[in-house]
DNA sequence: AGATATTTGTTCGTATGTATT
DNA sequence: TAATACATACGAACAAATATC
């Protein structure tokens, strides 16, 4: 695993820069580039110098710089703006681009619904916890508000689907609330997996109306346990509807690869 | 959420890419080629077509069209080869590269070894859960050797930060041999958080060696439950473990920003 | 081992688009 | 509206890498 390098300064930068031969000038660069922002402490809203100052300090060509620079964006470091006082600004990257590298990653693999079910049978329930302590009443609220969209049985097949979508964003905003970055991002990107398992596969073609009934018993329970900051029930009701869910869904098991690639 | 388009023929597509006037050429571009991907069946190994046809194919320069092959460079997509019979061939995301892609979501975020702990604490037991179903003695032994690494105490503060390592990387082995890929990546990722904690913040200066030998006790004891294919006492040890371990690192506690960047 | 053909990688000059003033 | 400052896009020429003979 490479060595980190936090300082190093601007000529030692160019010289490795020249040094490297073997590989890819804009790979190369662009390290360069990343290095400047860890050196000079920059963060988001800071800008980058104008690209005929990187050219020059850079010693490369706009092509490059310009792949280089499209190497960050697509990481998510920066983004760039035409016009007068534009250029190229760091940005913290964005959930959903995240989400969709992450995806990316899991393109060529085999994902199950077992595999999803194995992971949020674990992580739901200690969502729910963590989130009980310090959720309000209007946080409480938005999620009640979530559940009227499906709150009532299905008149077609359009609005079962619609109701299953609805019904994971409760559990998307629910991880909105977590103060934990690492569960949160966890929880949310399972939620998107399923969500694109419904676009894509067409799956939950059959009515499913235990799903949708279960699911809301379960989730008044944990709203209650919510308001009453009571973190172990919480924490219980989540197991069981995740437990739940699983076995219901395994019903309709469908391995799916690719198809979840657009972010 | 966008509408994946899984089927879209050539025409559409390219008329799609010169309707979109108020954005970025490259990315629409690198998003049609994906489109190609998917719609052309394009598995690991397969070829793209080269640069001028591409080029022709797509209408744009060959400035764009190399910043849309970085963007699925980047992302993983892609890799590129010169030479005769060369282009851009479809490949799988490698596991650095999707850690990279991941810690630099977290770059700017606030991510504390509490954080960290909250997941390993429910992964790591299930992990082990999992694993006991199909580990097989080759594998016991890969880890039992891990283990002489640190069955000894430290005799310098070099060789304590080292042992720490490998102990983590008997976490890392383990999750490697994982068959469900979600929580294969997402127990590895959180000891590479760990990992870069040691080499980044120089936490662990001082000597902790209760860490250690419990440490080890509870590995030897999950190596038997792993050989008596006892999962639930597997499950019910690394528990214990990560409890342990949290409580003895919450001791240490700091929290790190930044740093992580470079994969 | 060396020459050659093929294909990506890099550069530069120029032109166009776009947001600010 | 016009001028300005900046990114974005294009095309042709050249350099480097690599496979094949």
């Amino acid at each position: 695993m490479k060595q980190p390098a936090i300082i190093r300064d601007k000529e030692n930068s160019n010289a490795a820069l020249k040094a490297g031969r073997n590989r890819n000038r804009a790979q190369k660069v662009s390290e360069v580039i990343k290095d400047w922002i860890l050196e000079l402490r920059l963060f988001p809203g800071d800008r980058l110098p104008q690209e005929p100052e990187l050219i020059a300090k850079l010693g490369v060509s706009k092509g490059t710089l310009r792949e280089s620079l499209k190497i960050l964006e697509t990481q998510g470091l920066i983004k760039t703006r035409t016009g007068p006082g534009g250029g190229a600004f760091i940005s913290e990257m964005e959930k959903g681009l995240a989400n969709s590298l992450l995806a990316t990653h899991f393109f060529f693999k085999d994902v199950s619904i077992s595999d999803i079910y194995e992971l949020r049978i674990i992580m739901e329930p200690q969502l729910a916890r963590n989130v009980c302590g310090y959720i309000n009443e209007t946080q409480i609220e938005i999620l009640r508000e979530k559940m009227t969209y499906y709150n009532y049985p299905p008149v077609s097949i359009v609005e079962e689907q619609s109701q299953r979508e609805k019904e994971l964003e409760f559990h998307e905003i629910m991880a909105g609330f977590c103060q934990n970055e690492l569960l949160r991002f966890n929880c949310q990107f399972l939620v998107q997996l399923l969500k694109e398992l419904i676009i894509c596969k067409k799956i939950y073609q059959k009515p499913n109306p235990e799903l949708r009934e279960k699911g809301l018993t379960y989730q008044e329970q944990l709203l209650t346990a919510f308001t009453n900051k009571d973190s172990e029930t919480a924490h219980l009701v989540l197991q069981a509807h995740m437990l739940e869910a699983k076995s219901l869904m395994l019903a309709q098991e469908a391995h799916f690869k690719r198809g979840f690639l657009k972010g």
